[in-house]
RNA sequence: GGAGGGAUGGCUGAGUGGUUGAAAGCGCUGGUCUUGAAAACCAGUGUGCCCGCAAGGACACCGUGAGUUCGAAUCUCACUCCCUCCGCCA
């Protein structure tokens, strides 16, 4: 969420934000209700004031044996009054609140224009796409000759988009995320974190899930829980409610998860296959920082992410997000595309992200400065560090051969018990 | 799931209706003293929000939300979380 008073003094810029981001919060009326909130907190202040001056009157004027009824005749009438500008001004707490939730970060000053995919702009690449003397098959196919998916008793013991990996389908699976955590903790500062796949509502509103994308998730509803569709949910909410200590920062957390997505949206997009499925492992890069470093901090993340597809030696590319297709909560975002040869496609597989002090405004995370008074709202950055399925998609399309069998990369062997290759039973 | 107990500032902990944002101690910061340190002593030390150029001032906050009262950390109700014991369980 914005700072408000950021909203008050930059009203054009905040609408530009809104309707460069598709959204349609009505900033015009949160600064009225503002204005008229304001109002009538001084004068409720004002009264209050009155009120407990006036308090003070009483036991002295009892302990002078006086007659206090008019007093506290006066004091009725005062309460009431406080009592009606406080009714008032707390039916505008709300509606100012729920505004304010539907009003997106702004994009930082370097992101480029557009209002769609098309106004991204490709920032690098690495490596080469593989060549092939035969036709690369998609991977459905290569995990159908290789036994590694049992797509239809996926469906029928959970239903579409859900995946069982089987034997070593499993055990890549395992060692990809293994190696990720791994190389993230030992090279890269990260601490692992293993956290819960359920979060309450106060989480999902923290990192900006909700209010809006309650149709996106998975929610346990006797319980008001729901399935995190990223570890950025639980791990960024790991602070919320905190001030922490300016030596403290920064804090970076490298976490796998589990992640729940019901695609809701995107019924009939990408159905076959592993590239759109409601259940996928993720290991995730979370960073606070403070407001001086994150830019830096962004970029060091996105290397991060690069270095898990350099050592896995799969080709890539980095795309700087523009304004229309960055996320509600992001300020600046570069994605990171795998290429997959069998699917001829760009496969997202990361977004880095920086939300400056958007998240941490909506979950109350400040920091203190060692230096000079009071508190300051630490920046929150995260990253897929990547993301699976689409990974594995990739791994096996680019490192496929023509009689059906997987090569698998060198950093993957001790992961695997030493296993070079996948070949079919 | 059953039965009890609890929630106060960075921490410990007092406070059961009236200048209590809150005693005391610890911690922390600055100062005095000291060759330096420790000890001792002195001073300071929560957050939010509004008004103000500032100095400063007002208001709110004692788990959360409602209520009683002229006045609530203190009384009432609901909720949340934590602890102890019993039961159940991977």
């Amino acid at each position: 969420m914005l700072d408000l008073d950021f909203i008050r003094k930059n009203p054009e810029r905040v609408k530009a934000a809104v309707s460069s981001k598709h959204q349609s919060a009505d900033v015009a009326a949160l600064l009225s209700f503002d204005e008229r909130y304001r109002q009538l907190r001084a004068e409720r202040d004002r009264r209050r004031h009155e009120q407990t001056e006036k308090s003070k009157l009483v036991p002295q004027a009892k302990k002078r044996g006086e007659d206090v009824s008019a007093l506290l005749a006066e004091m009725n009438v005062l309460k009431d009054r406080i009592q009606a500008l406080e009714d008032e001004a707390k039916a505008l707490e709300g509606p100012i609140r729920d505004i304010l939730l539907q009003i997106p970060n702004v994009p930082a000053a370097d992101v480029p224009p557009g209002s769609d995919s098309t106004g991204n702009v490709e920032v690098r690449r690495w490596g080469d796409p593989p060549k092939f003397s035969f036709k690369p098959k998609p991977h459905w196919d290569l995990c159908q000759g290789l036994g590694l998916v049992d797509f239809e008793r996926a469906t029928k013991i959970s239903g579409s988009g859900f995946i069982v990996y089987l034997g070593d389908g499993a055990r890549l699976e395992r060692a990809l995320f293994q190696f990720m955590l791994d190389l993230h903790t030992t090279e890269h500062g990260y601490t692992e974190v293993f956290p819960p796949f359920l979060v309450n509502r106060a989480s999902m509103t923290g990192t900006g899930q909700l209010p809006k994308l309650e149709n996106e998730m998975y929610c346990a509803t006797a319980d008001d829980l729901f399935l995190i569709p990223t570890a950025e949910v639980p791990v960024t909410n790991l602070h919320r409610d905190e001030i922490l200590q300016e030596e403290a920062l920064p804090i970076f957390y490298a976490a796998y998860s589990a992640c729940f997505r019901r695609e809701a949206g995107a019924a009939g997009r990408d159905t076959r296959g592993l590239i759109r499925v409601h259940q996928f492992d993720k290991v995730e890069m979370v960073k606070f920082t403070r407001p001086e470093t994150s830019y830096a901090e962004l970029e060091s993340l996105v290397g991060n992410a690069e270095a898990v597809l350099q050592r896995l030696g799969l080709p890539y590319r980095v795309i700087h997000l523009c304004a229309g297709d960055l996320s509600f909560s992001a300020a600046k975002c570069y994605d990171i595309e795998l290429w997959a040869p069998g699917v001829e496609r760009w496969l997202e597989v990361s977004s880095c992200s920086n939300f400056e002090d958007f998240q941490a405004r909506r979950m109350n995370l400040r920091y203190r400065p060692s230096e000079g008074k009071g508190t300051r709202f630490v920046h929150t950055l995260n990253g897929s560090g990547v993301a699976l399925a689409r990974l594995f998609i990739a791994l096996l399309e680019c490192f496929q051969r023509e009689d059906g069998s997987v090569a698998l990369p060198e950093v993957l062997w001790p992961y695997l018990r030493g296993q070079k290759e996948l070949r079919p039973k």
